[in-house]
DNA sequence: CTGTATCCACAACGATACTG
DNA sequence: CAGTATCGTTGTGGATACAG
């Protein structure tokens, strides 16, 4: 089902194991669900277009987020050219699989949470 | 369908609103997600029944977690009774209606995390 | 275009000890 | 039982400027 290699046993080092807080810890930070879904709807990204899907979120934090999640597993970078360096962010299998996660937190987002410019 | 008083819109100052980044501040947290939980599987309970439920999580940052929960109405603290002092955390509705978004990381975790004791 | 380099501020977490 | 009080460490985020 799953074309990684590393295992996820490395994930989940502590002693008080629960799935729910080794999940918290992976993806619950402000900005890693957001990247998650741009690149779930929006396909491969490169950095800037990326960064502009985001919205609000500096280039030196989208690096940290992509890196982290890079590190997981659930992000893939690839170096589409050299000449014009052009990179290509996209999900594993692993990332596509948050999906139900972060469709969730959104949909409560958009019933529970109004925007600030609808004032 | 809400009990609460409190405006959701207060919640969502700042210039680049998301519903997904706004619900990510409010609960992406380490342990958030897990008080949550415990209240929604065993209803109200004592500070240390809790912290027993939650197990891991250290006195001062359960306090700082229930208190940042009940700042945003997902939590309701309740003083039972006075002489033997007793205290009681529920979910309001607000609380309760996060529970797809727990359940869908609960899942999550279970499926795609491996226990380190299970090694 | 794709980032790095700094530097900073503050939030989150943790351990231990102690209190009403 | 239900927390507080400290104190320290690390994490997370943010602004700005600069670089390959």
């Amino acid at each position: 089902m799953s074309t990684d290699s590393e295992p996820l046993e490395v994930w989940c080092a502590g002693s008080d194991w629960c799935p729910i807080t080794t999940t918290a810890t992976l993806i619950g930070k402000k900005w890693h669900p957001v990247v998650i879904h741009r690149l779930l709807e929006n396909g491969p990204l490169g950095f800037n277009a990326l960064k502009e899907e985001v919205d609000g979120i500096s280039a030196k934090v989208q690096t940290d987020v992509l890196e982290d999640l890079e590190e997981h597993g659930f992000v893939d970078r690839t170096v589409v050219s050299e000449k014009p360096f052009r990179v290509e962010y996209s999900l594993t299998d692993r990332g596509q699989s948050l999906e139900p996660v972060i469709i969730a937190m959104r949909d409560w987002g958009r019933e529970h949470l109004t925007a600030p410019a609808d004032q």
